[in-house]
DNA sequence: CCTCATTGACTGACTAGTCAATCTATGCTG
DNA sequence: CAGCATAGATTGACTAGTCAGTCAATGAGG
């Protein structure tokens, strides 16, 4: 409902005239929630970062949750939509794995701040906007298991892991790579991004361990 | 520095009289943390809770956020001793990565509600207490990458895979599984739990390819 | 002169943390 | 053993400050 706020027309309006503000009031939230945590922060905190008057934040946004659900909102529909699209190709599902997680990381890498704030405020926070934007998020979860499912179907993936939870262990483990980033944990810089994208498909997917004969006995 | 307020002289004195009301409030905190979420509670919820007047929390606390800080230092004090137990231990990488995801789900199904705080509030809060603790969660990673790079000299696990990006890849699939469980989209139930258990350090070890050489054909 | 954008001072509600008073247990003293 | 002292436990009303959201006024374009 909050992205539907300001019609597409009359934003389009605005781009005639000068800058557009409730642009640019989202893109100061960004930094100001990324730098502060969203509780931390105050609604004058993004009016300063935007250089705005406190009011107009209310003009464009009904509340300070207002922002960031806008924010979660046109991000994860973007990634929503492009793992249907990767889903709908006729692709190993290695490969389409390997396309999620490089979207992700790409994300991250042009925009940190959004994902961060996507991630700790939102798909992480199971006490508040985590619960109202679940139904989202759990779309994420069902799409990467229904490629999971179809691989397994056509004997590319074990069939004795559950498809949901293979699906939680992948998506688990690239949110924990940007969390690595965020907490400044993992070294960061390009190729450490190319090479986490292989790594963690590599993981999931190939398994830690050696193929010796039969994986039986380890040594 | 806040485990140690009572020092646990007074807190054997304290148990031949009557309840310990420290270890209450405490107790009643895990639960309003995990109902509500820190920010969202009150701490007049947490003496309601647990029974006692508003001022004896700060007998006991100096803050609110020192009773979040205990619950978590406390429990995964437990959980680094415990990690460091199997780490000394002489047997398989896999049978090691078998007990921590033992012990984490195990701890989840004791105390849902604790495990709940100490990932929500702390462990994926990068603005908040996740920074105060970092430290400790770092720890958790290394000597997980202790085990990786141990398996990885004796030829049991694959020398590609940096050690510390599998730490973070396995840690990561745990604790998204614990987040389905706290969100509510994965089964709960002793059997999951178990299954789950499995389920993590086969994805994670032995990945979810099937073995290309004819290894074994699902279904 | 109408509409929408913009401003920022102000209000109302909320809550972490304080503190002075009261209670309770224990032990000491005469 | 009664009486008293001391220290810690317990109480909850109160303070001081914060901040989300409101609104009446002003500005600018058409």
């Amino acid at each position: 409902m909050s992205a539907g706020r300001v019609p597409a027309a009359r934003a389009g309006a605005r781009a005639k005239n000068g800058p557009d503000k409730r642009r640019m009031i989202l893109d100061a939230a960004v930094r100001v929630f990324a730098n502060q945590g969203f509780h931390a922060c105050r609604v004058s905190d993004i009016a300063d970062e935007a250089g705005v008057a406190y009011g107009l934040v209310y003009h464009y946004f009904a509340s300070k949750d207002e922002v960031l659900d806008t924010l979660f909102l046109e991000r994860w529909d973007v990634m929503l939509q492009m793992i249907r699209q990767v889903d709908s190709e006729q692709r190993p599902a290695r490969e389409k794995l390997q396309a999620i997680a490089s979207f992700i990381v790409d994300s991250y890498r042009h925009d940190p701040d959004l994902m961060k704030v996507i991630i700790v405020e939102v798909t992480r926070a199971a006490n508040s906007f985590g619960q109202t934007h679940l139904a989202q998020i759990r779309q994420a979860y069902e799409l990467i298991a229904q490629i999971v499912t179809a691989a397994q179907a056509e004997g590319a993936f074990k069939g004795e892991i559950d498809a949901e939870f293979a699906a939680m262990a992948f998506y688990g483990a690239i949110e924990q790579m940007l969390t690595g980033w965020i907490f400044g944990l993992l070294p960061l810089g390009d190729e450490h991004f190319e090479r986490a994208k292989w790594l963690v498909v590599e993981t999931v997917c190939g398994g830690l361990e050696t193929t010796t004969a039969g994986n039986t006995l380890p040594q």
